[in-house]
DNA sequence: GTAATATGTGACTACCTAGTCATGTGACTG
DNA sequence: CAGTCACATGACTAGGTAGTCACATATTAC
């Protein structure tokens, strides 16, 4: 977490540095990415910003929780699924807003996704969780899904879940380059074009994994 | 490449170095990875490893070279598939080989990985094609499967493509933590049971891309 | 045995990094 | 006005990196 510092700062500041922070960890690994250029970049001293983080690290940790915030606020400004819905409607549902949130925050997700399938060099309880998490989740849906009626009875949860991992995580990238789109600028016209693409997109990922490509019947 | 002074060397020394090398970009992102940690390791000069290769990037781009020859020589160990079979049962094959070949090239495997998914400070034609090409080999196969019958005909094959070759990548790597197995060891009698998760394994994401996980029918 | 060639060496250059800290600046307080 | 406190600064430390090169040694050729 941030020292108080960092807080007391004027907002433009603070938003100014933290927008340079987050391209320099979209851009580079961990590792790679370096507090020297965010610093330069942002014409602060280097010993400002470790007035205001502890080191680099802290840094880190904030943008990803910034991203958690970012998430949970964008999931709560959209429709909540229908509670009643098929599992895949909702995994549709589910992948379809996830997909947009990373449309919308292409550089924060990209973080994300580095913290999730690049190398850091310390262990974090946080980020263990988050790649351990989904899985779980992808698992427990599988189970509903049999108990339901949904699923078929012989699919084996986790292999099931892995599966959906897979595919999911990989989407928003296949989107991304599908669409050829750069971050979203809210109403451009080409947006809508794009979202149309994206959903079609998702129907037709969900269709493959809820009934199969093949033309043989069991 | 490598200079000609590398391969007038004896050939434990040559393995030496190239299993070292292996093992630090297994470990290590390429911009990570030390050439001077390597050449502490092998107890040589850093001097010396200049002369058998031009830079670090010749030899990275040797490993690659390494995996690419090691995986075509176990490719042609193998029994090749029948070309009349379904393109699902083709799939089936393609994968069990290709995480066969990770199982028993743990380490470069994982150089292979991080080529794939990892940083670069260089573009390389060579990769860019590792890159693209099981893609666009994948939506071949879509659009042959399609031609023959065994793929229902309103699959879009670019999106069918991205739906395998997300859970092949990925497939490896599960089968690794679900089995928990280290590098095979041949003749060792745990192998085979391995061998038997990951074919049922093979089978259920078969399964699953043919048939779909959904009860109901379309 | 001597000369030529091939290979080995590690101190060195130039450059980068994260993080520190003594000093400076400016604003607010009594 | 003096004093205090929060914040800003950038030279500095200690460490890492890829790559070089003048020199040493070994091997081969004659």
């Amino acid at each position: 977490m941030p020292k108080p510092t960092f807080f007391n700062l004027p907002e433009d500041k603070r938003r100014t540095i933290i927008h340079l922070a987050i391209d320099e960890f979209a851009d580079n690994s961990y590792e790679n990415a370096s507090i020297s250029r965010v610093v330069a970049r942002a014409g602060i001293a280097k010993g400002s910003l470790y007035q205001y983080f502890a080191d680099k690290k802290d840094l880190y940790l904030y943008l990803l929780d910034i991203a958690a915030q970012e998430k949970l606020a964008f999931l709560q400004s959209i429709e909540p699924p229908d509670p009643q819905m098929s599992i895949f409607a909702y995994m549709r549902w589910m992948v379809s807003a996830n997909t947009h949130f990373e449309l919308s925050h292409p550089r924060l997700g990209q973080v994300v996704y580095r913290a999730l399938f690049g190398d850091l060099p310390f262990h974090d309880e946080t980020i263990a969780q988050m790649k351990a998490g989904p899985m779980e989740y992808f698992k427990t849906l599988v189970q509903q899904g049999i108990a339901n009626g949904h699923i078929v009875s012989d699919i084996d949860p986790e292999v099931a879940a892995f599966v959906f991992n897979s595919v999911f995580t990989e989407l928003g990238k296949f989107i991304f380059q599908r669409t050829g789109i750069e971050p979203i600028t809210p109403d451009d016209g080409r947006e809508a074009l794009h979202t149309t693409i994206a959903e079609q997109t998702f129907d037709h990922v969900i269709r493959i994994l809820e009934h199969g490509m093949g033309t043989r019947r069991l």
